[in-house]
DNA sequence: ATAAATTGTTACAGTAAGTGTAACCAATTG
DNA sequence: CAATTGGTTACACTTACTGTAACAATTTAT
């Protein structure tokens, strides 16, 4: 699952859980909802779990409940959350030999570059809440 | 092979065609010089060539030449010529179920997010020559 | 207590995608 | 015609992804 994937999934699980609030939804509801496997959703929440943007009840009448502000909650956040690697995956090429001291030069260009591009994207996330998203769903 | 590492793959051997201009330079000595299989390099070679950035000749003291002025080639330029598909591959989950229209309505706010983040990628590319590269690459 | 419901995690078979290499075709030159 | 080189295709190998199920952990209802 890319990491752009996975963070539409799970911003569509917040949106659910937002609209639905405070009552616990189960991984079933909102997987239905969403349309994705019941058990692959389960790990994404459970990362958001861990990161204290959704709160996990066991049990009968258990499921998910959105503990964080929507307006407080911004993409960067979930994106993190869920992400361990760094945004969106930019790769450089690895070098065979070490000897080749433009190429190990040029690697390093971009490796700048790329992480430049990833520090954008991040920003643009951190001015996205989770409420605006929310707005615009129920605006149109 | 990333759009990333194809990236990076085409700006070193662009480095290395400047550096060696006019002298055609075949793919075996690009390839040794980088680090990747000749095959995989003609690949993306000929993409550049079709795009009009690098020249072929056939047969006998053939090889690949730079074509293009590295102050006007820049890295946008360079990389649509690489790839087909769109900036850096953001993807988003497909629906099962076209009655869910909230989930709908998120798709296409998430396509408009990453084509936004690709816009500016690629602004960003715009701004950088091969030339500003090879001063780089020069001047540490 | 026992059973049922639910999250959290692991396992696994099946599939898809990526990799590296070789082989072949096309074109040019001597 | 033979040698050289770019351009393309094919293929086996590996790796990664996918979807599903299964199981453990935890809570609640009866």
């Amino acid at each position: 699952m890319s990491a752009s994937t996975k963070l539409s999934t799970a911003v569509k699980a917040l949106c659910y859980l937002a609209n639905s609030y405070p009552v616990p939804k189960t991984s079933s509801q909102i997987s239905s909802f969403i349309g994705i496997n019941a058990s692959k959703l389960r790990k994404i929440l459970s990362m958001l779990v861990k990161n204290k943007i959704v709160e996990s009840t066991y049990g009968m009448a258990g499921g998910f409940v959105i503990k964080k502000n929507p307006q407080k909650l911004h993409l960067q956040e979930i994106y993190c959350a869920i992400e361990d690697r760094k945004a969106f995956h930019l790769h450089i090429a690895k070098l065979n030999d070490i000897k080749l001291t433009e190429s190990v030069k040029l690697n390093n260009y971009f490796l700048e570059l790329f992480s430049d591009i990833q520090i954008e994207i991040e920003n643009k996330m951190k001015k996205i809440s989770l409420q605006s998203i929310l707005n615009k769903l129920n605006s149109k």
